[in-house]
DNA sequence: TATATATTTCCATTATTCTGGAAATATGGA
DNA sequence: TCCATATTTCCAGAATAATGGAAATATATA
């Protein structure tokens, strides 16, 4: 539960949220900090508070390219936090936008 | 998105997430304020404050039964969120504890 | 009406998180 | 080596969230 916490509250800020959901959009491939922070109008060290908070989540990895820095999805974690709310928090009463009952696939 | 964060936020707490769990293994009787501070050890106006920030959320919904208030939980959001998290943060990428790939059933 | 029970609201305190400028670190190239 | 670029770390201030005692509100019952 420690887990999904912590993923929980770094995808509950604004500014991280935006932001993992545009590497996820970005793939492996993932995007360099500074083009973040221009996509997103963010100062560096603002910035870089929030990808540290994602990855300390788990949610995102890093890696370095010359001067930059790579950031990507990383989606382990966010795989264990779907689990974690579709089995502990849904009560077999989730369905998912094509009106699939999750807990009737979920094993549980 | 805005809903998403709130959601996500009311369930990054600690205490909150225990709370809305609990309420999830109650189902639709729910259960009252005395019930779940026993439960938890919460003194009471922590307890409501948290009761109070689940319910701005819309996770969970109230409803008075002398004078005992019952909470118990709304799944309508629950739902939102999920379909959310898979369809805006997952990237084709997720699949559940089944080995089920969620992606090939979320209508996108 | 008086009293007990259940819960909330009020409010002050403490704790945590967010923000961003400035300095530090890392890398690459001239 | 010197300089430019990319990003982080440091740090302090601002904003937001959590905590819980005490008072207020709501309901039930005698």
């Amino acid at each position: 539960m420690k887990q999904a916490v912590e993923a929980l509250g770094s995808l509950s800020q604004e500014s991280r949220l935006r932001v993992f959901r545009f590497l996820v959009t970005q793939g492996p491939e993932g995007a360099s900090v500074g083009t973040i922070a221009e996509k997103f109008e963010l100062p560096g060290a603002t910035l870089s508070f929030h990808l540290n908070n994602l990855k300390q989540a788990g949610l995102i990895q890093v890696q370095r390219d010359g001067r930059s820095l790579i950031y990507s999805t990383d989606f382990t974690q966010m795989n264990a936090l779907l689990a974690f709310l579709m089995k502990d928090c849904c009560g077999g009463r989730c369905t998912i936008p094509g009106g699939v009952d999750l807990n009737k696939i979920v094993r549980r």
